[in-house]
DNA sequence: TTTGCTTCTGTGAACGTGCACAGGTGGGCG
DNA sequence: CGCCCACCTGTGCACGTTCACAGAAGCAAA
């Protein structure tokens, strides 16, 4: 990428020089045109420079590369993507209710790492929220007038209308976390069930006996996948009883869930909290029950949110690498613009246990 | 006047019909011409209508919206910008480490607000985060660019290199919260002086008779101001010793900043914490130092952040209006692009006192 | 009839790029 | 010498839009 060096001189007008003072408007920014006249060759020479190809004679290079610092010259983008029949942005999509969007440390996260890739990349990242129904019809229209070459799509659910759209369209897509009704869609994930497992193996491992879960958001394959992993960790040990099931990754579904799961197994001696959220409210439904973390009861989590460190005791959790998934989700979308052919099934990032104190 | 359009029968390929199979690669978009042609008018009054100018005859009008609709006619933002000398994006620009951008959570909503303003008024929205010195360079850079036509600042500091760039530059701009260092620059934020002013006041009329605050953030005005409206409540009440000053807004220094204070005065009955995030951690240090809230301390804190409802007891806080508050830059940005003139001094948003269990 | 004004329409010229193409040089090789 | 090829350069066109301008039609007033 070439990147216009901050000017250093100031520009003359290029008009003639003569006693009529320049109004104190816009100044017009060089053009490719102003780095030609400047090096003394002609505009094609120019653009090859800039855009780094071969057959240019070094003697001509040097020249423009002066000129180019000397004019200020930064390359039009609006001209640039008109005749390159792109954009250079790519939409940023959430579907998720907005009081979620910032509940949710992960999606921060991810949008961070997103668009650090992205500029790096000199993209443009456009955020689309979509909430009501209005929204997915602007959410819609906007990808059809074609004011992305991309789109990055955090939690789409199953169904979701705007993925039919960008699956119609034929826009490079890449999702976070695995679509289950497109199967043939890039997506950036973490091995929720593996990780899940494993860490319910180091929850065992501290000797716990009963131990039980707070699964969530069952419809999401995040969900259910924590809870299969689950499963799997106990084996011929696993007890359907043990497991509350409870709608959202939320605090509130957390604690009313443990409650509820005290209330049908008071022997219960270990926990496995479907998120960091949800955790915290099994701390606290378990402080209100009397119970002592982690000696009654040991309790981890899933995210490594700011809600792990918190928690009191502080959580013992499965890191979530957020900032990773939207780099990577962006460089998915960043590589199939290129024409690159995609890795199929998905890339699954490394999640490393947090062990801490609340079991 | 329409002459013959041949409406209903569809469009063959402009090329010449043969035996030649048409990839089925990108089909092209249609253009004003396109419009133009099949309503029978030429390309200047197709464009008088989508902007909605003057001079167009009923007839005509008619016949280009139906044409419209019928090739499915979206503008192209590319060409629109290069003749216009415009880019249609406005740039958010967030002066923080990115660790803080997550915690805050004011700045996710002012984010959201000020995003649901420009996409309804058909601008995007450039996110640029700064945190280390190459970003300052990087952003410095894109601004010089022109890849903005205005941008939005939330939490610069003083003498912020950013600043300098956009006052250069003479790009539109708005802040979120008062830039000390710049007068004359439009802003939006809240009185945080008179809303600490009335909390610490509320606080008081609990019967509390040793009150004292953690204050955070002093290099910054809103850090500054929520001290300076403690001090104002109190009057000659105020007790120097009974102020503890923290660098940032987190539940860390929060916490740090209470068992600090609880050395120097034991006898302390009630707390303004700076922050939310600062609250909490007010009381976890009070409750690891065997105090009640609000038996023995009233706790009130600012902002009405997610941490005001999972704290525990739940906080009485200062609502802050963040996605209003994000509305509201952006329509100054707007309105600045239109050419409005700017109100003077800027404009503070209501801030209602939320009343829980804490104090 | 001429003149002037308002309303409406079409046309050519930008805007700043990238790209295809033509053309020019010089050297190696038959 | 003639030919080809690699290297280098300049020119014209296209991308899709807006805008200024010219011009036509209709009408009222001189």
């Amino acid at each position: 990428m070439p990147r216009g060096a901050p000017a250093g001189a100031p520009r003359t007008a290029p008009n003639t020089v003569g006693l009529v003072s320049t109004p104190p408007l816009r100044r017009k920014r060089a053009t490719v045109h102003d780095v030609a006249v400047e090096a003394g060759v002609s505009r094609g020479t120019v653009s090859r420079v800039v855009n780094g190809e071969r057959y240019v004679s070094d003697e001509a290079r040097v020249a423009i590369e002066a000129a180019i610092v000397k004019v200020g010259y930064v390359p039009n983008n609006a001209a640039r993507n008109l005749v390159m029949q792109r954009t250079q942005a790519i939409g940023f999509i959430v579907h998720e209710p907005h009081s979620l969007f910032l509940e949710d440390p992960n999606i921060g996260e991810i949008l961070l790492g997103a668009n650090t890739a992205l500029s790096d990349a000199d993209y443009q990242m456009a955020c689309l929220i979509v909430d009501s129904e209005r929204d997915t019809d602007r959410v819609a229209r906007y990808l059809s007038g074609g004011f992305v070459d991309g789109v990055i799509i955090v939690s789409a659910r199953q169904n979701d209308p705007i993925t039919r759209v960008v699956e119609r369209l034929e826009i490079p897509a890449a999702f976070v976390g695995h679509p289950p009704d497109l199967a043939r869609a890039p997506f950036v994930g973490i091995d929720n069930r593996g990780s899940a497992r494993t860490i319910t193996e180091r929850l065992l491992g501290t000797g716990r006996t009963r131990v039980g879960m707070i699964a969530a958001a069952l419809d999401r394959d995040s969900g259910a996948d924590r809870l299969a992993g689950f499963t799997d960790a106990l084996g011929s040990r696993f007890d359907p009883t043990l497991v509350e099931r409870v709608p959202l990754y939320s605090y509130a579904a957390g604690r009313a869930g443990m409650h509820a799961l005290l209330e049908r197994a008071p022997d219960v001696d270990g926990i496995f909290a479907a998120s960091d959220a949800v955790a915290a409210g099994v701390l606290d439904a378990l402080r209100e029950a009397g119970r002592s973390v982690p000696g009654d009861v040991g309790v981890v989590g899933f995210d490594d949110s700011a809600w792990a460190v918190r928690a009191q005791p502080a959580l013992s959790t499965v890191h979530q690498p957020a900032e990773g998934l939207g780099r990577a989700v962006a460089e998915s979308v960043l590589s199939q613009l290129r024409g690159e052919d995609q890795p199929v099934g998905g890339i699954l990032l490394e999640t490393p246990i947090v062990w801490r104190d609340s079991a």
